[in-house]
RNA sequence: GGGGACGUGGUGCAGUGGCCUAGCAUACCUCCCUGUCAAGGAGGAGACCGCGGGUUCGAAUCCCGUCGUCCCCGCCA
């Protein structure tokens, strides 16, 4: 630890560079210069600087060979043109990783307009088994399974970084949206002590010796800590213990949560995610332009207002313009919610739309009632090019009608103490909505399975890697 | 859980009773090439066609079983 501790304070000097200004500080450590970036090596024609990444490709042309250096950033075209430099790289397969140091040209014919030549190479972790498929093509080849097997090489291939780096920004723009709507981040337990809620499956596990179960919502946490700071947000795991088996479900995934107190209705909730997604699409448009393009995603824009149905207007239409009756369904069918948003987009302008008022026998206990109707809720979910990616709705805030709610769904109230506590102490009307950030990206995307949308799927078959 | 399809070199595909001594692309190995960037050219290695059984003179191909994968539905985010 003290050695440690010694190397870390030992004397670093930052330098700047001249002729680029403040903004690129070369970092110089025990007389060694720190590697830059490949995608600010633009910036440093005629300097000799360090890359560092790995072996994306390798053209050997006899005399002389391009390399392409991939780090974190994105990719940079090396010159090599000595014997010994380039016999460096001739026993090694693609992936190694690299360090190189050479100077930095510019030069129209390569891609980024700049290459480096002169280059010295230092193989910093040589690979030498042959990769099971090609990740430097424009386009993967193999199947899901496949692929699913090797992730941790697969993810590496452009198209699947920057689609990773758009399910990030998603995240970051769910974050800074509500955070700047006085919204606080909160993080809830995903162990937890009761089985509750829909009728969603629960995993359970063996908490020293006693039955336990992984959340498959923070809904109860969410709705208790709107009694605190009366705005909050989640962005967290949850887990689905369905055996279900299609394209569009998973048992573990990411779900971007939100609660807010003192709302007139549902509405006021259905503005908020309104706002939320808004702010998502720009902010991916705005930080993920690079990324949007290598995977071709065409972001929608979001209007003012997201057009809304309520389920049974939803289901008059189907038998309209469709001709299918399902009206009188509790629910829409996966058909259903293609012809909608179809509809949406062809006579609404817009590739979300929102379904509202579904039947009170369909949503969870502490749904709010309609108040014309109480076999309806104050609940939506929000259609995206044929799939639903949010579910949401006012809330109950009186602790009568919620227990006596709770009762009649069949659920202890012994089981949901803490969760009654905050409501027999007084909780204002609220509501709130949860994204499947998975599904989001699905739909953004334009992939076929959800699977593809997740670093690393959990499902029935899957548990690794 | 129900329905449908598919399993062929590392990967992605073609071949649906004998012309298959299983083909193509790419990856891999050897060589050529001073502008590659999905590089190009020449050559080479690599698969008993998921597994087990059956039908047949003959099976990658037909039948049964089994395992695996993908798609649709139920359910949901």
């Amino acid at each position: 630890m003290g050695s440690f501790a010694a190397r870390r304070s030992s004397p670093a000097r930052v330098v700047r560079n001249p002729r680029l200004g403040r903004g690129f500080p070369f970092v110089v450590i025990g007389g060694m210069m720190q590697r830059i970036r490949t995608a600010d090596a633009r910036n440093y024609i005629g300097q000799q600087v360090t890359l560092a990444g790995w072996m994306h490709s390798w053209r050997d042309l006899g005399k002389f060979g391009f390399l392409v250096l991939r780090d974190g950033s994105g990719t940079f075209q090396v010159v090599l043109d000595d014997e010994s430099e380039m016999q460096k790289l001739r026993d090694l397969q693609y992936e190694s990783v690299l360090e190189v140091n050479g100077t930095i040209q510019a030069e129209p014919r390569a891609a980024t307009g700049a290459e480096m030549h002169q280059a010295r190479v230092q193989v910093l972790s040589p690979v030498s088994e042959p990769l099971p498929f090609e990740i430097n093509k424009k386009a993967l080849k193999p199947g899901l399974d496949v692929f699913l097997n090797h992730a941790p090489l697969g993810l590496r291939h452009l198209q699947k970084r920057a689609l990773f780096r758009i399910y990030a920004q998603i995240m970051a723009g769910f974050r800074q949206y509500l955070t700047d709507q006085r919204f606080v981040e909160i993080q809830t337990p995903k162990i937890v002590g009761s089985a509750t809620e829909s009728g969603a499956n629960v995993f359970c596990i063996d908490y020293f010796g006693r039955p336990a179960y992984l959340a498959q919502s923070p809904q109860f946490y969410k709705q208790i800590m709107v009694g605190v700071f009366e705005r909050v947000f989640e962005v967290g795991p949850v887990f689905r213990a369905e055996k279900h088996s299609t394209g569009r479900h998973t048992n573990e995934y990411v779900s971007l949560d939100a609660e807010m107190g003192f709302i007139q209705d549902h509405r006021d909730v259905m503005a908020v995610l309104t706002g939320v997604v808004r702010h998502m699409f720009e902010s991916i448009k705005t930080s993920c332009a690079a990324e949007v393009e290598i995977c071709n995603i065409d972001v929608p824009s979001v209007g003012v207002e997201i057009p809304a149905l309520r389920l049974r207007q939803a289901q008059d239409l189907i038998f309209t313009r469709y001709g299918e009756d399902c009206r009188g369904e509790p629910d829409l069918a996966p058909q259903h919610e293609a012809w909608l948003c179809e509809y949406a987009h062809a006579e609404l302008g817009s590739e979300l739309l929102f379904v509202t008022h579904y039947p009170t026998s369909k949503r969870p206990f502490y749904t709010m009632p309609d108040d014309e109707d109480p076999s309806l809720t104050k609940g939506f979910d929000l259609l995206f090019r044929g799939c639903e990616i949010v579910t949401g709705g006012q809330r109950i805030h009186r602790y009568e009608q919620l227990l006596n709610n709770a009762l009649q769904a069949g659920i202890s109230p012994q089981d949901i103490d803490g969760y009654l506590q905050a409501f027999k102490y007084g909780m204002p009307p609220h509501g709130g909505f949860a994204i499947g950030l998975e599904r989001l990206l699905m739909q953004l995307a334009g992939l076929g399975n959800l699977r593809e949308a997740t670093l690393f799927p959990r499902d029935m078959e899957r548990v690794i890697p």
